[in-house]
DNA sequence: AGATAAAACTGATTATGGTCATGTTTTAAA
DNA sequence: TTTAAAACATGACCATAATCAGTTTTATCT
């Protein structure tokens, strides 16, 4: 269980600041970030924003996951990206003046600070590391999803399943991989039925370990080979 | 038929220059920016980078068309982006550090303007609105991407395809649509056959013509439908 | 702890769209 | 202007994966 109060998360002892876009941040630029920051806690399955919605700040998470998704025609979600401690999220439509083109929400209980966008743009404007952090993370990003389109595009639902268990593998580190099969198969883009079965091939197969809820990779070897390069 | 000399091409008068990056330059601006720059004449399939490389500038459109493609594990392409007069392409990996992951290579005949890496950079310190509108390209983008996805993902190919024929006929303006079905079928993400089978169904429901290699949409009402929101 | 809801799973069926094979038209080059 | 190559087109067939309908298991709430 997380602490749920926010005043136990300061940003001189968060270790998560280490990894993210303000790990490069001195001793005072830390004391500045720490006031403007409001800390909150939230439950699992809670929004932080929806699409269409216009943004007030940018979020940064202290601890817990976070999926980005998009919902298609039929509301079905698209899993765009899973954001996990350190990860500072919803910045993009602050630049671009649009509304949200995709929604956030907890996966789990979370630590989560917000910055308010005043605060964030000024932030840039007189920190050229910050920005070009940014910058770096934007284009980043943009690279990843060409290769995630062409995925989508051209891989089988086996394929992506291998490459995404991959992704997931990075994102949960040391923990065991905890999605429900529904948030699973929209993040692969494929029926939550095929997913299902397809997890059966592979625990079949010794890819994989399934506790319940829970998923173990156990031949990351394997699963390098069906994903394909 | 282009002129194939590249003086003739100055960024005072390059009327592609008014919807780009550079729209906002003053007269000063300008003219160090037509001193930094380097146009050349393209052919028809032209490669301009490719995937893996190491980016050494970025290129202007002055004229032409030119596809940003990535390739599949056999090799096949799937197309990201077209860009036209006035885009400016190649500065993601400049900014990310990696190399290329995606290709660029012309569509048609084209007028591409190319600025060093070391030039462009200096001009992004030295000029906020510049920095600026890069910083909103690239979060636009991204949210564009976070769209696309959820349609490979989500989408029939005969949904796609209508989606895709929206954004051709932006692109194209009022040209008529001038794509190979190959590249057009590597742009909605389906087998050539099947592509072709679909341009057949619409021509025979009026939403489109088709002059041999030229598509014209003639009812974008219907598209709009059979694309979805 | 028991009730209720949500999530996980299974089987049968169907349709979408990919692949292969082959012929035709268009384009570009000699 | 002929010829070769590329692009376009069509038919037949098949595999993948979606949908639907239902059961079982797990989680959540009182």
């Amino acid at each position: 269980m997380l602490e749920k109060s926010h005043k136990h998360v300061t940003c001189a002892t968060c270790s998560a600041r280490k990894n993210s876009l303000f790990g490069t941040y001195g001793e005072s630029e830390v004391i500045d970030l720490n006031h403007e920051k409001m800390c909150n806690y939230y439950k699992k399955n809670q929004p932080l924003f929806i699409e269409g919605s216009f943004p007030r700040g940018v979020f940064c998470l202290n601890q817990g996951k976070v999926k980005v998704f998009t919902r298609g025609d039929e509301g079905k979600e698209q899993i765009i990206h899973i954001a996990k401690a350190g990860d500072v999220i919803g910045f993009r439509s602050m630049f671009s003046g649009e509304p949200y083109k995709v929604s956030a929400s907890t996966l789990e209980e979370s630590n989560i600070c917000f910055i308010g966008k005043d605060d964030f743009l000024l932030m840039m404007d007189n920190n050229p590391t910050l920005r070009n952090g940014i910058i770096k993370e934007l284009s980043k990003e943009l690279g990843d999803r060409a290769q995630f389109i062409t995925n989508m595009a051209q891989k089988s639902v086996r394929e992506r399943l291998a490459f995404s268990l991959l992704i997931l593998a990075d994102i949960y580190g040391e923990e065991e991989i905890n999605l429900t099969r529904e948030d699973m198969a929209n993040f692969v883009g494929t029926a939550t039925e095929t997913l299902i079965r397809l997890l059966k091939d592979f625990k079949e197969d010794q890819i994989i370990e399934i506790h319940t809820r829970k998923l173990l990779i156990v031949n990351r070897d394997k699963l390098l080979r069906i994903a394909g390069r």
